[in-house]
DNA sequence: TCATGACATCGACGATAGTCGATATTGACA
DNA sequence: TGTCAATATCGACTATCGTCGATGTCATGA
């Protein structure tokens, strides 16, 4: 297991890119939490755990709309999840992902909106 | 010249994550407009920029904090200008770069925020 | 207990991105 | 015209990323 830093965008909290200089750490942090968004593979799962019906889909829900292997969509869940956008949880054999509430409109804010 | 394609964060206005699943080419945008906020070093220059007497500055300014080559922060400037975060305007020998008014606002409103 | 199905992890590969030094370009000025 | 300074472009190298097939893990159910 190498070293799982979930460098939660929650740690991005606070800063905004408008008001002064980002400092090294903060820059480090945002950009982290900006790559788990910048792939559209990624947006588009985002899009459709959101979209889903009760909120949450597992793995087998949307391998096939995204014409992918089932381990390249595993691997980006599991990006989305360290970054703070989905939560996972296990019912029997599968494993559903939800939305984390609020975590993207912590993005929104650190970019300067309003 | 290599295809310069200006994929402007205004391309993917209107677009929402949390509505209804994003189109392959709405991802493909909105990710592309991402990847160029998803550096550290691009936060930080346009943190800097934002920061600048002025609201500009030329790459001589911001080579030195940033610690990195000439060659690296021009190519990074260019990047965040192409996604549509700065503009470039050349007085003399200097290049001055500016923040795109409402560019990062349409960014936070792409990811859903109300 | 064994087989099956859902998901995660591993190892590898090609593609892309960040960085640099060297060089080209362009404007200012003597 | 020639030199100098600021910036952009080029070519190369390394690291990281997205993807896959193969395999491991674990819960279900016969």
């Amino acid at each position: 297991m190498t070293e799982i830093e979930i460098t939660d965008v929650t740690a991005s909290c606070g800063t905004s890119l408008v008001g002064e200089p980002l400092s090294e750490g903060a820059a480090e942090e945002l950009a982290h939490t900006m790559k788990a968004l910048a792939d559209p593979t990624r947006l588009r799962l985002l899009s459709m755990v959101a979209a889903s019906a009760g909120g949450e889909a597992c793995v087998c829900d949307l391998t096939e709309p995204v014409g992918l292997s089932q381990p390249t969509v595993s691997h980006h869940l599991k990006v989305l999840t360290e970054a703070g956008f989905l939560s996972r949880t296990k019912r029997g054999t599968w494993a559903y992902y939800a939305l984390v509430p609020g975590a993207l409109d912590r993005v929104s804010r650190a970019l300067g909106a309003a």
